[in-house]
Parts: structure tokens; C-alpha cells; sequence
DNA sequence: CCTCCATCGGCACGTGTCGTGCCGATCGAG
DNA sequence: CTCGATCGGCACGACACGTGCCGATGGAGG
């Protein structure tokens, strides 16, 4: 009886769960506008004390609720290829950004954090340096391997990849496709990679690299 | 008697530049909150139809007056030096950025962008296309001089380089100083510099490039 | 099993902005 | 001077905000 969905009533606080799903689906049906608190409360047939009992604004919730969904997409893999990994983190990441649930909920969260710089620290704070951590993490580990040179500013590197991208998402009306994160990854590895590939106006200086094969 | 700005009473289109000139004002005094229709017709001293009748919405209001502060602020130098001209160009954007007047309608209109497709599309194309093509012109000319290499893809370099600095601005904490121009700078140098004072690990050749003099 | 109290849904309020409609005054061109 | 467009002012209904109060619901402690 702890499943029947039909008429549960009402209970504690696993109805706090459920506020976040039905936020979730709000965003993924009618977008970022119509994502109010007076929404939410209509839609889950809840006071809207219920809601704000457990988050002081719209924006504290939908934090929430991005968290629920979010998380998932931070690992990067680690095949011992930079290039290819962090090609395959930017499109997965890309296309959750455009998708439904996440799409919308970002994009009122960092609208509404225009307006206030407590929630955009908050936001930058759980998300893109969680965001910006995992990539440094991540091209970190190529430097130790000797796919990225040794004297690289890696954190700068880190901003800069994933800042291209939500400029793109945010402010560009261009998709974030393969032709965009290809050059930006170009752009990435002719500055810090160590393979000559792509910098083909620095040749090695001997016989020191004949190219892979 | 065309110029006592006392009690002018009323008049035709030239009303439109002052509703722009209020806008500004409001927005450098009570910044983002408070940016409303209402307000600016209550500042000053006009019926809300008269801006009605002018801007289908705030948004584009707001557009308007920032084209009236933002486009000064596009005129890259050319010392023949790239990196020493992006780094001064860099500085006064961001500085600009953050300033009352441009800054807080700045985020007001990307905040409602994030709303509007359509406006988002207008934003783009009014202001964001115009910054990136004023830097894609910038590196172009370096390129043509020799001062980044030719098999660069620009246009890439230039939404990066632009895409950095708003994505701090939006959605970080930290300022937009010195230390971020130079660490963007560097990595773009590094990526598509011809000169061998960054790349230490690809150093020329031969005896082809003594390092300038 | 029953009592008690925190939590619940529901309703209402006052405030603020939105976009629109209507009014009479004011202006500027003809 | 006339007349029509534009003006400021006011009011409206709709919506969301954040808060207050109500009676009921239901789980924890006795």
C-alpha cells in the first residue's frame, strides 16, 4: 500500500520529493515560463505553504530539482584519449542543456540569478564549479599522462571549455553541435596538447615523433 | 527655447530618446529590480502608453537604451601588438560589463532572454554577433601580419574568447580581472600564436625564427 | 487504541506589474 | 484657427507574490 500513487493522501516529508518531481515535470511540459510557485502548487494540489515551508523562493526549488537531474551528468570517462573523452562529455552535457527537464529549469535559475547575486553565488557554487571541477579533474589527469604540456594553467582551461559552452546555450541562437565543440577542442589541444597533430606550423624539431604510425 | 529642459511639456518622437535616457538613469540608480514599464513611466512622468506605443515590451526598451551606452565600446585598437590589444579591450569591456549603467541592463535583458527565443535571437544578433565580429576582425588582421598562425579557425577563437568573458560575468563569482584576461589570453596565444615566448615545449626547428629581432 | 499537535489543503488578503481601454487636455501641422 | 494625433492620468481584469488564518488530516507518543 506504500505504492498506490491513486490517492496517498498527504504525508511528511517524502512529499518534498514529490514537489521536486512535479517541478521537474512542470518545466519539461510548459517550459520555463509558466514555472511559478503558484504553478507547482496547482499542479501537485498542494498549499502553497506546503511549498514554501520548504524553500524560501522559485529559485531555491528549482536549485532543487536541477540538482535531481544534474548529477548524472558530471563523470567524465577516461579511455586515456583527452580529446575523444571530453568530446563525449560535451555533447552529453549539450544536449541535457537543450533537453526538457534540465533545459528550462537552467535557464529560469540563472535568469532569476541575474537579479540576485546571492543565488548566483549559490548556483555557481553547486553547479558550474562542480561543472568546471570535474573538467579540471579530468585534464588534469591528461597533463600527468603527458597528453596536455606540463606547464599548462589547467584551471583557466577548465572555465574556458565550459564557459564556451553555456555562452553558446545562453546568449548564442547556434546549437551546441559537433562543429562546435570540434573547434573548441582544436582550439584546446593546439594550445596545451602535447601531440603535433594539430600544430602544424611547429613541426618537431627532429626525429623525435614520426607521427604515430 | 528648444533646449530649457525645465518644463518642456510634451512632445512628438524626440520623447522617445528621453525615455531611453530615464531607462539608463533608472537603471544605474535602483539597477536590475525595479527595471519595470511602470517604473520608467513613473520616473518619467508619462502615461504607460506612450512607451507602449513605442516597445512591444521592456525588453526591447532595454535593448534600445543599451545600444545607446554599448557601442563605443567595440573599437578594438590596432598597435600592431594583438595580444597587448585584446588584453585593453578585454579590460574595458568587462569593466563596462560591470558598471551601473551597462551592467545592470545587460542582465535584465539576458534574463528575459532566457524566456523569449525570439528575443534571444535579437540579443544575439544586436550585440553578441557585433562583439564577436568586432574580435574575429581584430585576430583576422593579426593573422594577415603573422602574428597568429594561418590554419587558425577564428571564428571559433573569437566566440571563445567573447563566450569567456560573459560566462564569467553571468554565471560566476569571481570578477572579471587581470588575472582571467591574461589567463584566456594566454591559452588563446598558446593555441594560435606564431611567436615561441608561450610554447615552451614546441621550441622552432631550426635556426628559421631567432625570435623576432 | 486514543490523544495531541505538527502538518496539511484551501481560501483570502494586500501589493505589485502586466497589458489594455477610455478620458479630456495639449500639441503641432495644415 | 482648426482638427487630428499624441499626450498624461486613471482604471480595469488578470496574474504571481508572500503571508495569514482556518478546519481537517494523520503520524508519533502515551
Amino acid at each position: 500500500m506504500t505504492d498506490t500513487p491513486a490517492t496517498p493522501r498527504r504525508r511528511g516529508a517524502a512529499r518534498t520529493e514529490e514537489l521536486l518531481r512535479v517541478t521537474l515535470d512542470l518545466a519539461a511540459e510548459v517550459g520555463y515560463a509558466g514555472l511559478s510557485i503558484e504553478a507547482v502548487a496547482r499542479r501537485a494540489g498542494v498549499g502553497k505553504h506546503t511549498i514554501y515551508r520548504r524553500w524560501p523562493s522559485m529559485a531555491a526549488l528549482l536549485l532543487d530539482a536541477l540538482s535531481l537531474v544534474w548529477a548524472s551528468n558530471l563523470d567524465y570517462r577516461d579511455t586515456g584519449d583527452v580529446h575523444a573523452d571530453l568530446r563525449e562529455q560535451f555533447l552529453r552535457s549539450s544536449h541535457a542543456l537543450a533537453s526538457p527537464p534540465i533545459g528550462p529549469i537552467y535557464r529560469a535559475v540563472i535568469a532569476e540569478a541575474q537579479a540576485d547575486p546571492t543565488l548566483r553565488a549559490t548556483l555557481h557554487e553547486r553547479f558550474l564549479i562542480t561543472v568546471e571541477q570535474s573538467t579540471l579533474d579530468r585534464i588534469t589527469r591528461a597533463q600527468h599522462t603527458g597528453e596536455l604540456v606540463a606547464e599548462a594553467n589547467l584551471e583557466f582551461a577548465a572555465e574556458v571549455l565550459c564557459g564556451t559552452l553555456y555562452y553558446r546555450h545562453l546568449l548564442s541562437t547556434r546549437p551546441i553541435d559537433e562543429n562546435a565543440i570540434d573547434g573548441l577542442l582544436d582550439m584546446f589541444m593546439a594550445a596545451y596538447g602535447t601531440s603535433t597533430r594539430t600544430r602544424v606550423l611547429c613541426p618537431p624539431p627532429g626525429p623525435q615523433r614520426p607521427d604515430a604510425m
